[in-house]
DNA sequence: ACCTCCATGTTTACAGGAGAAACTTATGCA
DNA sequence: TGCATAAGTTTCTCCTGTAAACATGGAGGT
């Protein structure tokens, strides 16, 4: 009830505007299911100022993904690039950013990782994503190399870690990790289960890629 | 073009073909961004007939939701179930069924683990879910009176696997295992990973519910 | 046989949303 | 000074979800 039509016609800079109220209604609501026009409207524009920044809904929800992307490459390589941690130590560390993350900002987070946000629609959303995953493949590298994981190939250890993490992150957004809370005590000894397989071990390992696949899978 | 209008007025088993040509899209646009009114059409009926079977669209979308997760776990059971097996390959062809699931039916798999499926919403649904989700906790329980598993909280087993076949089953479908097509190797090695960690062994054993929480999550 | 009820359809109506097109404003630059 | 253009607005069309009123025909009682 303040500000009347005092707004100067040209808003300075809706489309970085329009992506803040987007993130807000995203944070509360947790789903993407807002329309354009009541971003546009929260934001104070006509509803179809928004068009002139976003082909399209969708081109709207690909750069809230893309901006999730790069928030959570930011506090992974924060928590990663910590001095004096062994790297189960980073894994730990690493997964724990990537579930905090999930848990602080589940929508976000559900988004980035949902068929809305089209990755092969948009190369920049592709990209960001991309350089969030290189965070983990880059310390299976290290731990390969140092002997601590054993020698598989990187593209299975990366997609058990992969899995792994992501799926606690979902698991624990939604609430899933166990009927009643129980606390992170379950993520912690579920990482502590992939660890312990990641690492070098004596018997095993030959089988990791054993020619025969099993039953009923393409 | 063949038939006019010789369609009796009742429809027989209405509730069942909406279901069946809500299913039939679900698989051919492997997306669930399909209009009520576009069902009700390809079903020949009027575009008010579905609401007398079900509530709202998501009411549709719940029950797709439901026959997605009896039939995941028919599949699973029935894989489950061959005789002869040991607790690790009983594992393995489960998660198998699973990610053989979600390969043939991905948009109906991730439909099952959206939002818009909301298991808070309908006891049916979340009982359904629950059945299936119960195949793993008894074979985990299975394993763990055999000695074959570590003697950890069967909610951290459960964890650390529901959420590696979950995660695998996702990246599979959106082909975010490899960069290139590699097959299903890394699957099987991503379960050879989990399945080591679940394994009983001397070290580490301990260390599953180190008191200590790790940093910056809740 | 007939009447009546009611589940299951249909028609009609309305409030919104997506997005296109045409119009307006103000701003940077020649 | 003045115009090209980016950035907003208005207006319009088509579509959706969903409610309400109406139609139909099969099942059960008489």
């Amino acid at each position: 009830m303040s500000e009347t039509t005092d707004r100067p016609y040209h808003h300075g800079d809706l489309r970085r505007a329009l992506i803040d109220t987007a993130l807000g209604i995203l944070a509360t609501d947790q789903n993407w299911t807002f329309t354009l026009r009541e971003v546009a409207r929260r934001t104070g524009v006509s509803h179809a100022a928004p068009y002139k920044h976003f082909r399209d809904r969708e081109d709207l929800l690909r750069e809230l993904a893309r901006i999730g992307f790069i928030r959570l490459g930011q506090g992974m390589t924060e928590a990663v690039g910590a001095k004096g941690l062994s790297v189960r130590e980073k894994f730990i560390v690493g997964a724990g950013a990537c579930i905090d993350f999930a848990l602080h900002n589940p929508g976000l987070y559900r988004l980035m990782f949902s068929a809305d946000a089209d990755k092969t629609a948009d190369t920049h959303l592709h990209d960001a994503a991309m350089d969030t995953f290189g965070i983990l493949l880059r310390l299976l590298e290290e731990g390969q190399q140092n002997g601590c994981f054993r020698p598989a190939a990187i593209s299975a250890l990366a997609a058990a870690s992969w899995a792994q993490v992501h799926g606690l992150a979902m698991l624990a957004i939604n609430g899933q990790l166990l009927e009643e809370k129980v606390g992170m005590e379950p993520v912690r000894a579920a990482l502590d289960v992939l660890l312990d397989g990641l690492c070098q071990r004596d018997g095993h390992t030959g089988s990791v890629y054993d020619p025969e696949p099993y039953p009923k899978v393409i």
